[in-house]
RNA sequence: GGGCGAAUAGCUCAGCGGUUCAGAGCGCCUGCCUUACACGCAGGAUGUCGGGGGUUCGAAUCCCUCUUCGCCCACCA
């Protein structure tokens, strides 16, 4: 019978959520992992459910291993994304935000929100997460909000905040500032315009290229290198910009690079952050006019000219507190509040019919983009808060350097450190409703400050106040996820206890997003001490185009559907299985049968092997180590022995993120050698009762210990068939029962190396079998001639395993074979010989030796010729040529025995 | 423009400082419903380890280079 997850699996969950098994213990050493608070807006999709995966195996093996392990889950109000995903749904319902106003609007997101937001707290149960759901967060509750104004107050009065007016990134959808890291660079085919502005005197034309002709009309100047002999003369002129004809100055800057375009530049300073740093330069006292607007449209912000909906939509809060209003009106009216890509082309074709157009080139260039809904970003000078970053940069890097904390894999190290040490003041402000209210104070009187309570008026002279309208970027708040989860800054028992965490599994995109800013926060704001040791960086679920899995690509697969086909344990097992440190894993969003089979054909097995080993089992089994060392077989001992080498490389496996290997490392233990060999071999001993006392307490031993170290990866099929085993307390859960330690008394080599010989034996002659055609139901004889290191009674000892698994009648040992036969040579020259009267025939018997044989000579020639190398022989490692040395003897052995062999056959 | 990663069986990937290392799962072929499992058992086939060069006694594994793909960073007007 098929195993079937569906009933077992929540039925476990519910067991593990009663008895509280998630709830750190309250004694021991604790671990803890801090989730990535998956962002409100979506549900979760496979992608997520990896990180996630691996986080819930991290804290299930440290849970197993004794200690206090608490895995704190929550969600992220996520700024931007939860408020452009809200105004979407209104827009279908032709409203704006603005219909509904600000408190109206944020409490339609709040619905949202809890909405979305259980649903992936139901999703990470369904994967089988084992957070302490007790102390579930979201980073708007009340608490957190605290520490987020702390944080924001403290950094304020430390002068480390500060109103910055510079260009920076607008989103014309979003109607928002953007910091650096969320526009993010996407490669784009662009044209270069080659655009000629006349000389003010008439003496001529100046042609200057550019990717954005629809800035023009903010150009304040044109400059060019000093170094640049062509347009010395140019010096000091002026020209006018074509459609507009308002006249700039021609000037130098070094910045001005010779070689590219035209080598003269135009300086569009409130649309150009580079523009904006030579305007500065160049010309100190110019104004900085601002042509395109909030919402991407041409016209002055706030002119008569303004579109309705920009005034409806306030697109004008970028630059509000700043009066850089140019005195003139600068974009001519057949452009104004014409959207940015639309006036571009109607530019061009007006340039063209003018002859200002001199040419058009193809150009590559990288145009920034909104991380949140895809729009190109608008550089626009406006007036935003900032963090100051290298004070809280400098140290962590340092703390890294002294190697306080590790980045697995040691590849990100290099990113990690360019961005720390060029890192550049953190733009937080946001011009949303959805978020954290900036807690900054204006009165009346014009003094500022920030303030941890709302104040009914200006303490320094008690005038009405007003709060700044903006709220702080999402990462504001996520940047204090390890410790205002547990309470700060109050010294909570959760803090002094959780805080600093362990290790953090996350995405390598958001590495600097926000893994460098809990750095930063957690030494600066917790006493020097960083929140956690290591950071794992995972790799990203993609499909076979690999193209990273993501709603909107549709390729998206929701863990519910896979966990309704095939099980968690299943879904779980791809993922952890597919892909090693930090790799990425292929899935195939339309074959989920061959993505996640399996892992359900793995748990089937399982499942069987329990089938079997409770079938076998009585009521109470010894344990292992009550066990006389004398009644154990040779396949006892070899099982006990690969026991203790699968705890062993399954512990340092995980110990080193190396989840894939301890998870192939189990399965080749519990599929491979227990349930392949062992249960097999081990079958007559059980249903006799003289003798099964043993095969039961061995078996039993093994199976559990399968179980223990599997359950990391496959919690529920393992939990399930644990409670069943024999001597089970009430109550008792594997979840938070203790992780095996190796026995060293068990390790056997000898019982390795013979048990291998007795495993080739009956290989040799089911290959044999299949060889000549033999049917299963044929029972045959065969001889075993034992020579060199193999003993007879190595063999003699499982002579009733070789008999049974090789479908045998009779087993002869160190006899002399009779009559025709098929031969297999193995080890040091041994011999296993099948009785085939009848069936052999004589040349297809020699072509399989002869060919055996010349493999064999073929390799021996190889090794001969290393041995005999001088070189290889002073150079190599010492145990390395003795290995190669023995290794010679064996197939040199083997070798004569086979041409012993042809020889007495006739073989040619 | 800079940096990083990947390229190994039909597919998805292991191979973690070098000499039975050419592997796993899925797929494929042959034979089996052998009393836990056909989501299974047994036996097989399949790769000049992306191209080229180099270092070495020895390279899928180290170095250089080229090609293809992907990612990250960057004030390329």
């Amino acid at each position: 019978m098929a195993y079937d997850p569906r009933p077992v699996e929540p039925a476990i969950y519910k067991r593990w959520l009663d008895a509280g098994v998630f709830q750190p213990r309250p004694e021991g050493e604790p671990y803890v992992i801090v989730i990535p608070p998956p962002n409100v807006t979506a549900v979760l999709h496979v992608g997520h459910g990896l990180n996630n995966i691996i986080q819930d195996v991290l804290i299930r093996f440290e849970r197993l291993r004794g200690r206090a392990a608490e895995w704190l889950p929550g969600t992220d109000h996520a700024g931007i994304a939860t408020q452009n995903v809200v105004e979407k749904q209104l827009a279908e319902e032709g409203k704006t935000r603005f219909d509904l106003g600000r408190e109206a609007f944020v409490a339609r997101v709040w619905e949202f929100v809890r909405e979305t937001g259980d649903t992936i707290l139901e999703q990470l149960k369904i994967i089988g997460c084992s957070c302490d759901w007790s102390r579930t967060r979201f980073t708007l509750d009340p608490a957190y909000s605290r520490s987020v104004r702390e944080v924001f107050v403290r950094l304020w009065d430390e002068g480390l905040i500060y109103r910055g007016h510079r260009v920076i990134h607008w989103c014309p959808h979003c109607l928002t500032a953007l910091s650096d890291e969320e526009a993010e660079h996407h490669e784009t085919q662009g044209n270069l315009y080659h655009i000629t502005y006349p000389l003010e005197d008439g003496s001529g034309f100046v042609t200057v290229a550019t990717t954005r002709p629809e800035t023009m009309f903010g150009d304040i100047g044109l400059v060019f290198n000093p170094k640049d002999k062509r347009y010395r003369a140019l010096k000091g002129k002026r020209v006018q910009i074509p459609l507009s004809g308002v006249a700039i100055p021609i000037a130098t800057d070094d910045a001005v690079d010779q070689t590219f375009g035209t080598g003269m530049l135009k300086v569009t300073p409130a649309h150009d952050a580079n523009d904006f740093d030579i305007a500065r330069r160049v010309w100190p006292a110019s104004e900085m006019p601002l042509v395109i607007r909030g919402d991407g449209t041409l016209g002055e912000e706030g002119g008569q000219e303004a579109t309705a909906a920009v005034k409806n939509k306030g697109g004008g809060q970028g630059g509000r507190d700043r009066p850089d209003r140019p005195t003139a009106v600068r974009v001519p009216p057949e452009f104004v509040g014409l959207d940015r890509f639309e006036a571009r082309k109607k530019i061009i074709e007006r340039l063209k019919t003018t002859a200002l157009l001199e040419k058009v080139e193809q150009h590559q260039h990288s145009v920034r983009r909104c991380y949140r809904c895809d729009t190109v970003v608008e550089p626009r000078l406006s007036d935003q808060w900032f963090v100051k970053m290298k004070p809280l940069a400098e140290p962590v890097l340092a703390a890294f350097h002294r190697g306080e904390f590790r980045i697995i894999p040691e590849r990100w190290r290099a990113t990690f450190e360019n961005w720390m040490a060029g890192i550049r003041d953190w733009n937080i402000s946001r011009q949303l409703w959805w978020g954290h209210r900036i807690p900054v104070f204006t009165c009346a009187n014009g003094h500022q400050w920030a303030d941890r309570e709302d104040p009914r008026s200006c303490p320094k002279c008690g005038a009405t106040v007003e709060q700044d309208p903006d709220v702080l970027d999402t990462w504001f708040s996520s940047w204090l996820w390890p410790f205002a989860t547990f309470g700060w800054p109050d010294q909570t028992p959760d803090l002094a206890r959780f805080y600093p965490g362990h290790t953090l599994v996350t995405a390598p995109e958001i590495l600097q997003l926000w893994v460098s800013r809990m750095l930063m926060a957690g030494y600066h704001f917790m006493d020097r001490r960083l929140p956690f040791t290591a950071v794992y960086l995972t790799g990203t679920v993609r499909d076979t185009q690999h193209r990273k899995m993501s709603k909107s690509l549709g390729n998206g697969i929701d863990p519910r559907d896979v966990v309704r086909l095939y099980g968690t344990d299943a879904l779980r097992w791809t993922l952890i299985g597919g892909g090693s440190l930090g790799a990425d894993v292929i899935v195939d969003p339309n074959d989920l049968e061959t993505t996640f089979a399996p892992g359900r054909n793995f748990a089937n097995k399982l499942w069987n092997i329990g089938q079997f080993v409770l079938g076998q089992l009585p009521k109470s089994v010894p344990a292992i180590d009550a066990v006389d060392r004398r009644s154990l077989t040779l396949a006892d001992r070899w099982i006990l022995s690969r026991a203790q080498a699968t705890v062993r490389d399954a512990t340092a496996a995980l110990e080193q993120f190396r989840l894939d290997e301890a998870a192939k490392r189990c399965f080749a233990f519990a599929w491979n050698e227990l349930a392949d060999w062992y249960v097999e071999a081990v079958k007559p001993r059980m249903s006799d009762q003289g003798s099964a006392q043993t095969p039961q307490a061995v078996l039993a031993y093994c199976f559990d210990l399968a179980l223990r170290l599997l359950h990391p990866v496959v919690p529920f099929i393992t939990e399930e068939l644990w409670q069943k085993l024999p001597g089970r307390k009430a109550n008792e859960l594997l979840a938070v029962s203790h992780w095996p330690a190796p026995k060293p008394e068990l390790d056997d080599s000898r019982a390795d190396q013979e048990f291998a010989r007795v495993k080739t034996v009956i290989e040799q002659i089911r290959s044999i079998r299949a060889e000549y055609r033999v049917s299963p139901k044929t029972r045959l004889n065969a001889t075993i001639v034992a020579r060199g290191n193999d003993r007879p009674a190595t063999f003699e000892g499982e002579r009733d395993t070789i008999v049974r698994l090789a479908q045998l009648d009779s087993l002869a040992l160190d006899g002399t074979p009779q009559g025709v036969g098929a031969h297999a040579v193995f080890g040091d020259g041994s011999e296993v010989v099948v009785a085939l009267e009848g069936v052999v025939d004589l040349t297809h018997e020699c072509r399989r030796l002869s060919d055996e044989f010349d493999r064999l000579e073929k390799q021996l020639g190889n090794l001969a010729a290393r041995l005999t190398n001088e070189s290889f022989v002073s150079r190599a490692p010492q145990d390395v040529v003795a290995k190669e040395r023995e290794k010679e003897k064996a197939w040199r052995d083997q070798r004569d025995v086979l041409a012993g062999k042809l020889k007495s056959l006739g073989c040619s």
